[in-house]
DNA sequence: AATGAAAGATTCACGTG
DNA sequence: CACGTGAATCTTTCATT
């Protein structure tokens, strides 16, 4: 894993379609050569796979932010069972800052994410949520 | 937007180095048929790019939630050219609340978040920004 | 790691229903 | 208007040095 290889992944990250021909002459290298990189790489679990950026229209969930704010008893086993009970969650942290958790969830309208608001606040555990709807996703790396 | 183009849709995000001519197969066309269809769909903004899904290890593994602060005069298109160009960016949308963008971003450490955000802040059409470091991923039901 | 040749993929102009 | 055909070009792949 040296700079090349860094330089292919990033050449792959911005457009995965990208041609060898062209990453080799971006990085100086034969065709050949990228090709055993990028082999290798996908070999070793760097590079995971290849995927599409989709923008279905119609096929736009109501992606939200949810900060919580735990009670000082709380554990950390206790609010990762908690965020993995619900379905609506795509990703969960311990934050720095003034809130202990931070959540991206994904649901299927406000009804239902008002329901997963009420159900948080409901937990003993929970003292404190605070939540911003995402109004439109600019880009995303990842599959959401 | 029919079956066929979903069916296309689907090669590519499963894998977006897929050939054109392997899909011509599956989807019964012709090669040239499918590069009109893919053309289209990037065209439209369907399909807004293909990227390479990476798992460096070590690396790349503080994450941290960055909400923008945006000059009025910021055009959609300027936000997004603006997130696309940072590899570090995972996910970026609009947001309902008192920030304008909220970006989760993947830095090598907090040198490299620190230069990420110190950029962000020279951009023109950001008049502020607020992050908070993410400490522990307690759940992830997405590749990040 | 580079070379070069063969197989495969892409791209384009043109013709069809 | 979307589809297919065929030719030219570019890309990938692999054996060899």
């Amino acid at each position: 894993m040296d700079a090349v290889d860094r330089q292919i992944i990033n050449h792959l990250v911005r457009n995965a379609r990208t041609s060898l021909t062209d990453i080799a002459r971006a990085v100086s290298l034969s065709v050949p050569a990228v090709k055993r990189r990028v082999d290798r790489l996908e070999r070793d679990g760097v590079i995971r796979g290849y995927t599409a950026l989709i923008d279905e229209p119609g096929a736009h969930k109501l992606h939200a932010l949810i900060e919580l704010f735990c009670a000082g008893h709380a554990q950390r086993e206790d609010i990762v069972r908690l965020v993995e009970e619900r379905l609506e969650v795509l990703v969960a942290f311990t934050a720095s800052g003034d809130c202990d958790v931070v959540m991206l969830v994904q649901t299927d309208d406000t009804d239902h994410l008002e329901s997963l608001l009420l159900d948080l606040r409901r937990h003993p555990l929970i003292t404190q949520t605070r939540s911003s709807v995402m109004l439109n996703t600019l880009m995303g790396r990842i599959a959401l």
